[in-house]
DNA sequence: TTAATAGTGTCTCTTAGACACTATTAT
DNA sequence: ATAATAGTGTCTAAGAGACACTATTAA
């Protein structure tokens, strides 16, 4: 075997090397109802077949890693409208995948659930065209209090998911990205109150989300219900910007 | 060529697709004198043949990445005594590397400086065997804020490394691997200072510390110079741990 | 005695959190 | 009128940060 590792400019034998295989696998969030869910796919072949797992696969030769992982959630799910992704942590135990070695670079997405998911349930997946020949049988939100088991080592990428956002949502704005463009503030805090599972006091809370100077008030209400109508919010800025600027 | 991801329960045709290769990058920090310090490697090879870089290299195929990056840090530095060890990200932008598709997992390494590195110079370097076969030419800290352009995209994993570890600082015990087991006050000081480049205040300083519940005062005093003696302490545990708690 | 560093307390301001009532709407 | 949710202010406690002097040692 040639391993060519030394030589002049230019020459590098690329095949010198076992290499493993690189996938990332994407831990999709929303919130609706009271609960988050987490986007799974039931994988239908070997190895965990029948088993929930996250969407994911193979990066490709030429394919940046966020790519990848965009390409990947909206083959295997159809989602397409991600409103916010970023890598998690990579997962490399030699023995994570039976078929052989592969690393897995892991992201979270974020996703606005479907119109008012914050009260009543509906269909949340944006239209995106499923590529011929993807692994994935069925595609469900679960939510994350009773996930089943999962295939490889999901069950921690997911874990690691939801304690990085929790982090997140204590010094940066990324609530933004469960929420739809305009939103009132009882949506807002109930977004909170679901990542954190915890109550929290209306007042206090508004005090918090005002002071900080990310939303503008939208001059527009929304009306629902037999009672006051809701002042309507946005965010100044559609990232996750740092709080205390 | 025969794809067979399709198939049965233990047939998997690992050669069917290009694979990137998986390499670990290492930036080592340390503290000594007034500046962060870290550990680079002058390439001897082709690509970036004479320019610095962070040491690293590919994942063997059946090996943990903390453990590749142990072993690379190790045998391309010699350094073997990294406190803390901490994956960083996974940069894998496809043309970061002229070779060939190389997805990096980057690490950050902090170690204790030489014995009072935080008054003087002195050698920092732990022994270790290094392997035949190695790329590294040369060995040296360099002094964060005064870096040449290094290979690749080292720059930018070396200002993550920083910003993570700026972070960190202000939530976890991390300190602890900067430092010998036994320590002053004004040392664990300096490291705060150093790492965050600006000065603090001696008072609100040990307050702080003193309440986060983190050091154990040892029946000792460090006697240096023509002055008071200092009392020694060391960190309960020598692991990041959340303050407040 | 001097030079050098160790060690110590108070006050102020900001922030987090507890806490309960009025306003507006549809029916 | 009633039911349902929106919207609002005060007080207290804890923490962050500004600030200056005394203590101990070797030479």
């Amino acid at each position: 075997m040639d391993t060519n590792l030394t030589g002049g400019a230019g020459t590098y034998d690329v095949s010198a090397f076992d290499r493993p295989s690189v996938a990332v696998d994407v831990a999709a969030i929303t919130a609706r109802g009271d609960r988050l869910h987490i986007l799974l796919v039931r994988r239908g072949v070997w190895p965990f077949e029948g088993r929930w797992a996250l969407p994911g696969g193979f990066v490709k030769m030429d394919e940046d890693l966020d790519t990848a992982a965009h390409r990947e959630l909206c083959e295997e799910t159809g989602v397409a409208g991600a409103s916010y992704l970023e890598q998690l942590y990579t997962f490399g135990a030699p023995n994570r995948d039976p078929r052989t070695r592969v690393i897995s670079v892991a992201y979270y997405a974020l996703l606005p659930g479907p119109d008012s998911a914050l009260r009543r349930e509906g269909r949340a997946m944006v239209a995106c065209e499923p590529e011929a020949g993807t692994d994935a049988a069925e595609a469900r939100w679960w939510p994350v209090d009773s996930l089943p088991p999962l295939a490889f080592d999901h069950n921690a990428i997911v874990a690691t998911a939801l304690s990085r956002l929790r982090a997140k949502l204590g010094y940066t704005s990324v609530a933004y990205a469960l929420l739809p463009e305009e939103f009132t503030l009882t949506e807002l805090q109930r977004v909170y109150e679901v990542i954190l599972a915890q109550e929290l006091d209306k007042r206090n809370f508004r005090k918090k989300m005002l002071a900080a100077g990310i939303l503008d008030t939208v001059p527009r209400q929304k009306r629902e219900g037999a009672h006051r109508p809701a002042q309507l919010y946005r965010f100044t800025k559609r990232e996750a910007v740092f709080l205390d600027d």
